[in-house]
DNA sequence: GGTAAGGTCAACCATATGGTTGAATATGAA
DNA sequence: TTCATATTCAACCATATGGTTGACCTTACC
């Protein structure tokens, strides 16, 4: 899995990943507060956000004893580019992101 | 993997996958001709083809004894609204995407 | 009818994925 | 120093994924 489109819809393709990216559209947060909200261990968080870095959609700051987690929309650039591609797409439909934020980070524990 | 998002961006993950959605831009193809230009069996593309249905990416139809597969580019619209709600995208890059297409049906036997 | 073409199915295999736990490593605070 | 907090590592487990092969069904053709 070289190909870094194939790294970011890979990483797109778990909820809890998808998550996570809507968390930090809020705010920069540190890996255990990204967890909170799971009803997983911190190993499987840090291991999603390991995932997220490769695909270069975060990236990863140590200050201090934590480490801070920030989003890099950038890196959606290709596999957007690649979809567009395919349609026919309305302008840019905030509501329905709305929507699907709402239903994403509503109960992230049971994905 | 119940969410349709997980179901798309899981299908796009795959680089034959991508590559078949982008020969069918061309046009309506049958399984057969589909696993023509792939060095691997046709069962493995008549897989790929039942994951891709089943995201709703693409419609089989059989007629006789050949099916025919068929872009149903809809089904991007719900990840495509997601990943916009992120960004900051340039409009439509037509040239970029033809890029894509180059690379990933240059040589699709080896993804 | 017999035979070939178009696809799928079933069983199998190797590797990847998503999770767990417990131990280990920093770093900060008392 | 000692202790707690923040995070990762390593080993493990169950299941999913992407591929193979060979048998199978259906539809067309001679």
């Amino acid at each position: 899995m070289t190909n870094p489109l194939d790294q970011v819809f890979a990483a797109l393709a778990d909820p809890t990943r998808r998550a996570i990216l809507a968390m930090l559209l809020e705010d920069d947060m540190a890996v255990t507060d990204v967890a909170e909200p799971f009803a997983m261990s911190l190993a499987a968080i840090s291991k999603h956000l390991q995932i997220l870095a490769e695909a270069g959609l975060i990236a990863q700051e140590k200050r201090g004893r934590v480490k801070w987690c920030k989003l890099e929309p950038d890196a959606l650039r290709a596999a957007s580019v690649w979809m567009q591609g395919f349609g026919v797409f309305d302008p840019v439909d905030l509501d329905a992101f709305e929507r699907f934020l709402a239903d994403e980070l509503a109960d992230p524990s049971s994905p």
